[in-house]
DNA sequence: CAAATTCCCATGATATCCCATAAGAACCCA
DNA sequence: TGGGTTCTTATGGGATATCATGGGAATTTG
């Protein structure tokens, strides 16, 4: 499986340590195993992806003119990106920025969005996903092989 | 990592030395070891890169117009760079004119975006940061792996 | 010789590794 | 289908290694 799908709840403790879910784990290691955390800039959680995603970042900033604040937002991007290592046990240290920012204590949820997955404190959680599943988009969600109108140049 | 990531405070002390975040010393070891310092031409900050890097500028001022105000403007980069040592400590001794020209006195900022890296005094920094995550582009950052419009294709 | 810089060592804090345990999931065989 | 066995996971705690930083000795430089 090359995509962080469904949602797991895992405890971080007193050091700040967490499992992160063994598909997950399996999903990395299909990549290159490298693994990333950043804060979201619109939600209060942090999003997990692997090394390549920042490559590609790296890469579209060398494109742009360095000086332009389009530029600036991408490097801000990558100055708050955090490499993480992935320990024997299968668990990851969370610095205190990354705790302090998604307001996580003890449970933590993890759910997969397909490229990425986000880290939430489970409270938080919660509340956040009850509200999309009551939505009338969510409810009339529809799915469909091809593709949707259109995002960018593909 | 390749790359440099992420955002790591450390302090200057009498001497004007300043620990090189590790994971900053292990992205400058995958190249050739070599650091070089040079101020931003537009921001309060010093920049951060590999000898490697520098070589890449190198050529790229081999193949523009020579007496073009663009090859100037890259000659003077040359010019303002400075090779630093990084003892066994992990520690670089910054000059007066780099200390003075960032304003840097204390706690010292070391931003990874990418590429490069960026030396700030700590309080700036913050300032800097807090500009670009309160904007609107920053909160409506997306990462999508496919190119977005054109940008230069590729 | 004076000032600056490099080298060396000590220390506390933090991160990493290693092992133990318990619960759950998958497996096997009757 | 049921019951037992083995693997995998998640989690706790302790030992070890790494990192940032301070201070002093030795060395260079002008």
């Amino acid at each position: 499986m090359a995509l962080f799908l469904s949602t797991h709840d895992n405890k971080m403790d007193t050091k700040g340590r967490v499992s992160v879910p063994a598909s997950f784990r399996k999903t990395l290691a299909r990549a290159d195993n490298g693994l990333i955390l950043y804060p979201s800039p619109d939600k209060k959680c942090l999003i997990g992806c692997t090394e390549e995603r920042m490559e590609f970042i790296a890469e579209t900033i060398d494109q742009m003119d360095q000086n332009s604040p389009e530029a600036a937002v991408y490097m801000q991007l990558m100055a708050s990106a955090h490499p993480v290592n992935i320990d024997a046990d299968g668990r990851i240290l969370l610095s205190t920025a990354l705790i302090e920012y998604a307001g996580l204590s003890g449970m933590v949820t993890f759910t997969g969005i397909g490229r990425d997955f986000q880290i939430w404190d489970a409270a938080h959680y919660a509340e956040y996903s009850a509200e999309i599943k009551s939505s009338d988009a969510y409810k009339n969600t529809q799915i469909r092989m091809s593709k949707p109108a259109q995002k960018g140049g593909g």
